[in-house]
DNA sequence: CGAATCATGTAAAATGTTACATGATTTC
DNA sequence: GAAATCATGTAACATTTTACATGATTCG
């Protein structure tokens, strides 16, 4: 089943945002797990304020020069619907990784190539790894203002772990194919 | 870009494979990196074959009331495909992973769900270990023998660190939300 | 014999990505 | 004023899953 419309709805819980913001938070912050494309998200937007579990806040913004951002906002049936999926059973994880998959696929013919990969596999790691402590930085002193940054932090800290592991994993299967 | 035939074509450079015996390993030993459906194996099949990459092997079992079944080889033309592919740089992960997606967009009032559902993916976690476990032992003493199967441990190390690390997270996001 | 599993395959539906179009606003 | 980025959206394409059909073989 289609996850969408429980992402947009989850992030519109805490803010009012449009699709663009939508985008943005899931690519900077939640693509260590979960993905999703424009093709997705706007017409899903559509969808949910045609069935209702959304509605658009008009922006009243001060500065009226400002360009008007349709930004949208959950309304008590959408919370309905997010809560209702929060207790349904979880379906099987999704997981494709090229890096691990070549890795397996290889023999010992395939070292050079390997070892490139995992090189690069490494640095792109070591980048995650600093924007996650930035973002962890960034959450951890609100912990107690807002209700769910508990919960993000829970999740961010796995990714650390995570991603930790895979560049020390990098390092010993290249000393160890040297 | 499907990756489809790569993994087919990876499987078969060691053994000649049937269509539901490429599914079955899959499922069993790759699917915390990989999954493929038989909606993509066998109409995938046919395409190698068309394309010289894969030739039906007959099988020669001395018992002949034995059924025939259709396993494919390995030709020259796959084999470099299939390095053609090793050498390309790699695309992005996909993972979608909904414990850690309603995690993320959990608030303190869904406690009481997000415990249930972290006591059941850290139990299915126990069972991945424990399979991973096993594999690994049959793998062990083979690897002079075979010259892949230093690449799968590898791949399986990773494998079993990664389950210990959700084991660890999820006893400690149960302490820590009580 | 009946159930389970082996085994192959396809069609339809669902899901997801990519490329493009369009134009506003910001920044240098 | 040019380039970058903000912002919204869609159509075409590509991928993937699911459900079903069909029949063989194995095991108790």
């Amino acid at each position: 089943m289609k996850k969408t419309r429980y992402v947009l709805l989850g992030l519109l819980q805490e803010e009012n945002l449009s699709g663009y913001e939508l985008k943005k938070i899931i690519d900077l912050r939640m693509s260590f797990f979960w993905q999703e494309s424009y093709g997705q998200i706007y017409p899903e937007l559509g969808r949910m304020a045609e069935d209702g579990l959304i509605e658009i806040s008009t922006t009243k913004s001060q500065n009226t020069n400002k360009r008007e951002r349709v930004k949208y906002k959950i309304t008590a049936k959408g919370e309905g619907e997010l809560k209702a999926w929060m207790e349904q059973e979880n379906e099987k994880d999704t997981v494709r990784s090229e890096i691990l998959l070549k890795m397996y696929l290889s023999t010992s013919k395939n070292t050079v190539e390997m070892r490139r990969h995992l090189i690069k596999f490494k640095e792109q790691s070591e980048e995650k790894l600093k924007l996650f402590h930035l973002f962890e930085a960034q959450l951890k002193p609100l912990i107690e203002l807002h209700n769910n940054h508990r919960q993000i932090l829970y999740v961010l800290n796995l990714g650390i772990r995570q991603t930790k592991l895979y560049i020390d994993w990098c390092e010993e299967v290249l000393a160890d194919i040297k």
